[in-house]
DNA sequence: ACCTAAGCGAGACGGTACGTCAGGTCTTTCG
DNA sequence: CGAAAGACCTGACGTACCGTCTCGCTTAGGT
């Protein structure tokens, strides 16, 4: 977790905090802020003095508690992002991949699928990015994937000498892929199409 | 002004650009300089003043010829990367393919690698880094793949029911994956499981 | 002389001149646009560039004429500011000169004192301008003033006894500080008030 | 104005600014390296840019403090040039003048007094400039000049029906003329003939 | 009737300085 | 005593002109 938490947790353990306590109206201004202007500008034009100018505070109110613009992005966007991303139980493994597919592009289709684009896309400057973006978004949901691909071996519907680990790559990667690249559109078709040529060849059958 | 008109009209109706024509020295410097200064310091790190004084050109000349950071380095880049990732002629489909993206894998695995993730990732808040992307770079590689499939299709080596461009994003698209998101490797071994994956799905038997 | 005379008349003594003839079209194109512009923005902000594109014309055509923009401003407008101030003749020295300087106030009034004052004032970080403005505007003005002086001093209108050049000094300084610093209004009554205090220590009497 | 005065008052509703004091010895340098580098190459040729290197500042830092070079000049020079040039106390108003006079010659004869010809120079481009000069130099040391000559006044030693603005001025303006044109010496001689030539209208005989 | 030298408009050249912006740090005052 | 505010220095931005230098041409006198 990122140090924003430490910090304000930890003196609260005691119960008496010294000094003048941080106050938590800003703390909810600045990431109010920063969302916003994620959505309005991505993230890399996103700047802390911009930032810092609309939620009124100064800048070393955000740099005390975020140590950079990635760090603040985190608790920002990616904090909050869980629900409309679970997997369905329709008891048929390929059904249930093939939902939460429509659901993820369907989310990338929508502003926020900028937001995430340019995330990654300002992750390649700065590792801390794409570490966080791997812990607080993607490896959430790659993990539910992974049990539900699990379920489906299980079950007996899909073949188990595969890596699971390659499998949700080759399923995930193409929608990224075409997020990033824009070279085609991310449609349920063609998550259909996906589906059906990764998926074919892993039928128990 | 009987002269300056016939002048400036009739030299011009003809095929060439009048004024001084643009030094070729400067823009081979200036490229020159771009590239070494991208392997060494990154996209983001890359600065039009650190490029200028490296060439011995003036500022102004950079900005006279590419309007940003990232239609320079389009051009200092990607206009340059081509004959290692030909595709081979084995005979078999499967083998060309896993052959050439072999050479992929080790190209993204190259400082070489971290550019091409630093352009796209650049490319996420200027749409015409990726539309340069796309049509200097990926296309014509797309284009070769899809002739090795095709290719294959009449031997017929693999199925002819696929949606051609659809097979190639399932391909490729796990190893730009990697390279941007950084939770997994890229080796031969990955190459081999994707190839397992999709190719096995779309056999001919 | 500036040196575009030279330029011109010298090989034009020889009798021949090779090559192309200098267009005169651009002459006065180039000192036309010079003038307008120095009635627009003044010396300072008067650039070589924005007069060679309101003229038309190239801006090696105008440094082939003038070295700097000083000279050129010089035959711009220096060269043609005389008939308006030449000296009457009423028969009464004090009365030629009061005459005189109310059309020196009248100019000084007018747009074109602005442009003397930035001349002046431009001339301060160029003595080439003020040497200019001193030969081509100043003294043959101050030539004409010593004659009407010395021309009172043989009708024994003033006495003999005082420094001419400081005489001209004592009655044009005021006119030139008034017109540089702008702490009191160039007024007919102004110069009157000038003439009273010179002149009455001047009278024959 | 959105954030600093929101914030700005709401936790100060104490008496001071809140935040860092800019910093004095940041002031005098800058101060310090105008001042220096106006006696080096005057005020056209005066850079922000050369300023700020010398004082060891960044541009900002300047920027931030006075809002364009002329602003910085006047503080940098026109603030402090006071007291040699006060009046002397002879009891005979025509030498309190002359000795003052001679101080001003003096000043003008040295480095500084290039650096008021070309302040009144650069003022030419810049009114803010020319009202700086006024208010901050000449103005206080007409006043002295006026009273100096009130006093003679009524000392009865000269005459009362003369408009003493005229008069500074008659005394003035030629030094001014002869520091900015250049066409002649400025020499106590000078000085002494101005103040016959004025003067000796003045006399109360 | 050709040379050939100098002219032409156009515009790129290497530079310098501009005034701005954001970065990340430091210091004061206030709660 | 620490949070907040804002000035600090740095460094790069992209622009405007500078004065010079090719370009491909035109012009006209001297061979």
């Amino acid at each position: 977790m990122p140090k924003s938490s430490q910090k304000k947790t930890e003196p609260c353990t005691g119960n008496k905090a010294p000094g003048r306590p941080r106050c938590p109206e800003a703390h909810e201004k600045i990431l109010k802020s920063a969302y916003e202007m994620l959505l309005e500008v991505g993230f890399n034009d996103l700047t802390i003095e911009g930032i810092a100018a609309r939620a009124g505070v100064g800048k070393p109110t955000i740099y005390r508690r975020w140590s950079n613009k990635a760090r603040l992005v985190i608790d920002a966007f990616l904090a909050e992002t869980s629900p409309e991303l679970s997997f369905p139980d329709t008891g048929k493994v390929k059904e249930d991949i093939r939902l939460q597919m429509y659901r993820l592009v369907n989310l990338m289709n929508s502003p926020r699928g900028q937001v995430i684009a340019t995330i990654i896309g300002g992750g390649q400057a700065d590792s801390e990015v794409i570490d966080a973006f791997l812990s607080n978004w993607l490896f959430p949901r790659r993990e539910d994937c992974s049990k539900v691909i699990k379920k489906g071996m299980e079950r007996e519907e899909i073949r188990t000498d595969v890596d699971i680990e390659s499998v949700i790559d080759a399923l995930y990667s193409p929608l990224f892929y075409r997020l990033l690249l824009k070279h085609g559109l991310l449609t349920e078709e063609f998550v259909d199409e996906i589906i059906s040529i990764v998926m074919s060849g892993l039928d128990k059958s």
